[in-house]
RNA sequence: UCCUCGGUAGCUCAACGGUAGAGCGUUCGGCUGUUAACCGAAAUGUUGGGGGUUCGAAUCCCUCCCGAGGAGCCA
């Protein structure tokens, strides 16, 4: 017999034999009989061992085997009320494939630091499992977005020779004999020609910030997607930022039942991410802010309170658009009708988790993306191959980032990102 | 970079100037349906490092190191 079962098959197998081979997640015993929770495949069922069923060598596994010792089991599939999940397995015999001692997360609460520590360890806990499970729905769906929309994937370079945005500080490295490279910050520089290629292309992938934020909204290391599309105006790209998002809720909604039970995230919250969400010009954000009692003043951009604040009137995510050109970056298109206005949008979640989605329509006249370029004082030597997007058959289009952990943070109702990426970086960890 | 809080057993914490403790975990024993089981017993400490005050410091002071939360910036 080569074959093994998997746990979360074994609903449909009641009244037949099966194997396991997994993890000891609990356990306990009880004279006679004695009981472990079983993990395999990111799912647990629980063994029943009786003294009268198994042989002496079985019954001392149950009695010494550790927390998280791999065991191979053989045994009989049972529904049973008293069984959490209704299902069990008798057990007939039971092996120690690895006996492990001391493992270090009990039951018992830990502090952040110790987790993370152990973060290598930490993975296997039922919460843990929960969460990057749902990440892994996100990225699946992201792909599925783009691909059903007739969108294609090109791969942006993670090593690049010059800031994308001239602004946020950049991990650099060493680069033969071109000096330095730097990690990329974002990938959209390099959209902007394929949008030219293929019409509608996305990146994903990871993005580093060498920012020195120590807060529960930020990582050194995180995955960022970027569509990019020739011929999208604002207005579509306000859309389709509104279409993804409503994609993505309903995909978590759809296939992560389980996962947000375990984490008891209020379905309610995801349920009413429909369209249409709120818009906001920049100039009502601050009306509306200071409506609330703050004290900000036309021109100031927002902080994480201004955010939450903002959220706090409607029960979806908010978009913000027509923000003052000062406080964009030097690539987005003014609006037509107030050119010291940026076509830019930000998409604020709501329940404090902060801006999800910053995109624009990029400036596509040749003379005004130069003059934009010299007044941020960038060298335009670096730019030379994004100026010739403008040179060889320009055209209007748009684009957007969504930072993948801070939406599945808002998926999942956790409250620190460093929850939602298996190997967090944060500006003092990098380890493991 | 700045502000706030913290560092005592493997973990979470108590003791706040006078003999360093509890719960959990671990080990051993008991119990035939446990859901973070329960009952009994045992082992476990350079109180983050250095310096100072004091008859006496985990406790007060200085300094360094480490961690957590927040600000700015962003996704």
């Amino acid at each position: 017999m080569s074959g093994w079962n998997s746990i979360p098959d074994l609903g449909a197998l009641v009244g037949e034999k099966v194997r396991l081979r997994g993890w000891i997640d609990g356990h306990r015993s009880s004279g006679r009989i004695g009981f472990i929770r079983l993990r395999d495949s990111g799912a647990t069922v629980q063994l029943v061992v009786s003294r009268k069923a198994v042989d002496d060598p079985s019954w001392e596994v149950l009695q010494h085997a550790g927390q998280e010792s791999t065991i191979a089991v053989t045994g009989t599939v049972a529904a049973d009320p008293r069984s959490p999940g209704g299902v069990e397995v008798q057990v007939s015999s039971l092996a120690l494939v690895h006996g492990a001692e001391n493992y270090p997360i009990t039951p018992k609460e830990h502090g952040a630091a110790f987790l993370m520590d152990n973060r290598h360890l930490w993975l296997r806990s039922s919460r843990q499992r929960a969460v990057l499970r749902i990440r892994s729905e996100v990225c699946h769906a992201i792909h599925d977005f783009h691909r059903e929309r007739g969108y294609y994937l090109v791969d942006s370079p993670i090593l690049t020779p010059a800031a994308c945005e001239g602004t946020s500080t950049l991990f650099e490295t060493p680069y033969f004999d071109h000096g330095s490279a730097y990690l990329s910050q974002s990938g959209q520089l390099y959209l902007e020609p394929a949008a030219a290629a293929l019409g509608k292309v996305y990146c994903f992938g990871p993005t580093f910030r060498a920012e020195k934020s120590k807060t529960r909204r930020h990582l050194m290391e995180f995955w960022m997607v970027e569509p990019e599309a020739a011929f999208l105006d604002f207005e579509g790209l306000c859309e389709l930022a509104e279409d993804f998002l409503v994609y993505l809720a309903g995909r978590v909604l759809e296939n992560c039942g389980e996962p947000l039970a375990i984490l008891e995230r209020d379905a309610s919250k995801l349920e009413s991410i429909r369209r249409p969400f709120p818009r906001l010009r920049y100039a009502e954000a601050i009306d509306l802010l200071r409506r609330q009692g703050s004290g900000i003043e036309f021109g100031e951009d927002f902080g994480a309170p201004e955010e939450t604040s903002i959220t706090r009137e409607f029960d979806r995510p908010v978009m913000v658009t027509h923000y003052p050109t000062s406080l964009k970056a030097f690539y987005m298109q003014p609006d037509a009708d107030d050119p010291s206005l940026a076509l830019a949008l930000d998409v604020i979640a709501p329940e404090g988790y902060g801006e999800i989605i910053g995109g624009s329509q990029r400036i596509h006249d040749h003379d005004l993306l130069l003059s934009r370029l010299k007044a941020h004082d960038l060298p335009l030597d670096a730019f030379r191959w994004y100026l010739d997007i403008r040179r060889y058959g320009t055209f209007e289009h748009s684009g957007f980032g969504m930072g993948v952990e801070r939406f599945v943070a808002w998926m999942a109702g956790v409250p620190h990102l460093r929850e939602t990426i298996p190997y967090p970086r944060t500006m003092d960890r990098i380890y493991p």
